[in-house]
Parts: structure tokens; sequence; C-alpha cells
DNA sequence: CGACGGGACGC
DNA sequence: CGACGGGACGC
């Protein structure tokens, strides 16, 4: 085989690359790459062969480097003979070797791809913008059952297999073309993992994600600077219903700065209740902990329960709230910085505290107008911000409610991994009245750098991205 | 200096 | 009927 190309003809990469025949068993290594070679770039051709009389079994897999190839050959060469006297081969695209199934895969899972599109799009202009890939059967676009409005995501179906590779390999990025699933399967697809909470969200019911923090809009009175009286105190009681060691606990809770005490609660008989003691040494990093760990799941499927417990001292609130401040910035420079608080950030995401404690969760020196809803993220980009932070970025729910005071307000994006982050706004001017209060600004011990974005990198001139 | 994710269909 | 080898990445 080609040793350039050892790696990725091992995996079945890209999908939908290798082909499995059936052939006559004198049908040799060098009759297949004889015919298949016109197709494209041939990485490997294998001929099962019986291991003892090494005898072919009359099964053999050709590997292209791209799935068009494969497939225009299984189109072109599918009931032909190879050789004089032999039987007509079958072509098939091979299952994935990951897969384990041997049921032939039928053009049906082949011919019909994914995209996503410009809400614009009507059903003709993804027709039209397709139809240079392939004869396209038809295109629809996915909309709300309601109202009519696309989701911007639609269906594209070929009459051939190579039609809907060609288009995936090579349609404009923009459109993320991928092979649709079949939809008999009733789709296991429908998942939300991505959703991000928004400030205007304000769903109650159990089980949802601010049910965790529904309870604890008493401790706050509302738009003011004062606690209620709750009592918060620097000792917080963990309780969970899953089996979790002290040192897990000590793990996740350790994310915080400041904890002087972690201890299992055991009984007479030296049993675990599934209660664990942490202390802090100061009021704000334990009200941080109750804040952003009552109601995380850890692990997944385990609600942990997080509350005050009496110490018999530190009632008062100034304290705490100033205390609270001053060990934000560093609670959120390490959970963003570390692997694991990494994924604590993103699993908790879903606890983000409702508005009534957005005062205290930022910090700075900058007088901020008031806050101002969000508007559809799904509407036109009028402006978008570059951000760029330092040492590390501020949370998402942090910078939605810094940036939303501008007015128009669609999205916070931040790129994965590094230090910056884009603002998009329906409004012009909410984006530059956005720089000029908060170009080189400190929030939360964050240094940011504010200013108007690029504009996205355009792999074609073909087609506009969304935004 | 510091730059680009996301996604599922009425039988 | 007709489904998975040989070789070996490089901390």
């Amino acid at each position: 085989m080609d040793e350039s190309n050892r790696a990725s003809s091992y995996l079945d990469e890209p999908a939908n690359s290798r082909l499995f025949l059936v052939t006559s068993k004198s049908i040799t290594e060098e009759i297949i790459r004889e015919h298949f070679s016109t197709f494209g770039e041939i990485q490997d051709i294998w001929v099962v062969k019986d291991k003892h009389t090494k005898e072919s079994k009359g099964v053999s897999f050709v590997k292209f480097s791209k799935s068009s190839q494969a497939c225009t050959a299984m189109e072109e060469m599918h009931g032909r003979s190879l050789a004089e006297g032999t039987k007509p081969i079958k072509v098939f695209i091979a299952q994935a070797r990951s897969s384990g199934s041997h049921r032939d895969v039928e053009d049906e899972e082949l011919t019909r791809i994914f995209v996503m599109i410009p809400k614009s799009f009507t059903e003709e202009d993804l027709k039209e913008t397709f139809k240079e890939h392939g004869d396209v059967e038809y295109a629809i676009i996915i909309r709300n059952k309601n109202t009519g409005e696309s989701k911007g995501l639609g269906y594209v179906r070929f009459h051939k297999p190579s039609q809907a590779a060609k288009a995936i390999e090579n349609c404009d990025k923009t459109f993320r073309a991928i092979l649709a699933e079949p939809r008999t399967k009733n789709s296991s697809a429908d998942n939300d993992y991505f959703s991000n909470p928004r400030l205007e969200h304000s769903g109650n019911d159990p089980g949802s994600s601010s049910y965790a923090f529904a309870h604890e809009s008493s401790s706050f009175a509302p738009g003011g600077d004062t606690w209620s009286s709750d009592i918060i105190t620097r000792c917080l009681m963990v309780s969970s219903r899953a089996a979790v060691t002290q040192e897990q606990i000590y793990g996740l809770f350790d994310l915080i700065p400041g904890m002087d005490f972690c201890e299992m609660q055991i009984d007479q008989y030296g049993f675990s209740k599934g209660q664990v003691v942490v202390r802090f040494n100061n009021l704000g990093s334990a009200v941080y902990a109750k804040e952003k760990l009552n109601g995380f799941e850890y692990p997944p499927g385990n609600r942990l329960s997080v509350s005050y417990i009496d110490d018999g001292e530190d009632r008062t609130s100034p304290v705490g709230k100033m205390a609270m401040q001053l060990v934000a910035a560093q609670m959120m420079s390490m959970v963003w910085n570390g692997p694991c608080g990494a994924q604590l950030m993103k699993t908790s995401a879903g606890y983000t505290a409702p508005p009534v404690s957005q005062k205290s969760r930022v910090q700075t020196d900058v007088a901020l107008p008031s806050l101002k809803k969000l508007v559809s993220p799904d509407g036109t980009v009028k402006e978008r911000l570059f951000v760029i932070f330092n040492p590390s970025p501020l949370p998402v729910d942090v910078l939605e409610d810094l940036f939303c005071r501008f007015g128009s307000l669609m999205e916070v994006y931040l790129v994965p991994g590094r230090n910056v982050g884009y603002i998009k706004y329906s409004d012009r001017n909410s984006a530059h009245d956005a720089i000029a209060l908060l170009h080189g600004k400190v929030v939360n011990g964050v240094k940011m750098k504010v200013m108007l974005a690029d504009p996205p990198k355009e792999e074609s001139h073909k087609r506009q991205r969304t935004y």
C-alpha cells in the first residue's frame, strides 16, 4: 500500500471512502486495480483470502482517498464483470470497521445531506445552490412548525451517492454539509447539549436548569445591596444521594480559593450518610461555593445540594459581599484555565444565577448602564466586537451581563482555548457604545480590549455567512 | 499581542 | 450468496 497514506487508510477516513466488493474467487488485486484506479487515488486494496489455502474468498476491500471516488467507482462498476467468464461483481460502500455491521450500506443513506444555511434561504435557493454538485431530487428547509420560520437547516437529496459526496467535499464550508442520518430511526440527534442559558431565561419547572437557584432569590434583596435575614456562614453542608468520597468533594470545592476544611460525615457505625461539611476561611468563598455548586451534577446525574450550616459566627452581610467579589475574579480565572475547572464551568453553566444576583457578579470601577434585554440571536448582525481578555476570559454569563447593557445584544461567543471572544449586536450604536465604555477596562480582575471584529474569513466568494 | 462554534426531519 | 490483513505511530 502507499506508505504516504498508511494512517488514513487504516481507518475509515474519510467516511464512506472504502468499497466492499463481492467477486469471483479468481479476481486478483491486480485485476481490481486495473478497473478501479481510474476513479481516484487508491490507498489500499485487500483481497480477503483463506488463511490456510490462500484462496480468495471472493471478497475484497478497496480504499480510496475520497468518498466521492469510492461512490463513483461503486456506481460505475457494480454489476460489471472484471474478467472473461467471471460473474458480475457487487460493489458497496463498506461498513466502517468500527461499526461491526455487515449490512449493505444503501444508497438511501448516501444521497441525502444535511446543511446549515442562512435563515433567509428558500427551498429554491437551496436547490439552486447545490445543483452544481449533482442532480438534486429535492431540497427542504427545516422550519418552526408554528411560525414557519426557517431554523437555518436543510436537507438536500441527490440522485446518486457520488453527487452527495461531491457536495459534501466541495461545497462552501460555511454550509457544514454532512451526510444526513436516515430519518426512519427516530432522530436520536434531537438532543440539546449546546444550548446556552440566556439572561431572559426564566424557566421554573423542577429539574430544569434554573431549579437549583429558584429558592435563592430570597437570599438577596431584589435590586438592593443588602442581604436578607437568611443566615450566611463560612460553613457548608454538601449532601449527595449517590455515593461520593471526601476526596471527590474536596477536589470540587477546592476549585474555590479559601477552603480550609472538608470532612465526610459518618454515623456512629462508621458509615457515610452522603454528607460532607466544607468550611471556607472567608464568607465570600462560601457564598460563591454555594452559588456555583448547589444543584451541580456530580457525578453526572447526581445533583449535589449545598446549604449553609451554622458555625456560630459571621452573620453580617457587607463583609460577605465584599469577600465574594474579591474571590470571584480568582475563581473565574481558575475555573476557566484548569481542565477540571473547564468541565465544571461547562456543566454548571446551566445553573447560572438568575438576574437577582447579577449585581454582585460584575465587579468593576466602570459606571455601567442598566441591564437590557437580549434580542433574538437569529436576527441580522449589524456589528460584531472582538474582545481580548487578560489574563483569561470572563464567563459567558458575566459577559452577557456586561455587554447587554448597551442594548441589542444578540450573542456572546468565546473562542475555545483562547483568550478572545466575539460579541454580536443587532444595532451598530450598541456595539460602538460598548467599545467606548469598556475598551481597556478591568472587570472582575480581567482586563479587556474591546474593538470591532474583522469580518469572518471567507472560504469562497460564492456564499455569504449567516452573520 | 489576539481571530471564528453551532446541527435533525410530522405518518 | 458475501465482511476485516499486514504493518506499526513515536511519548
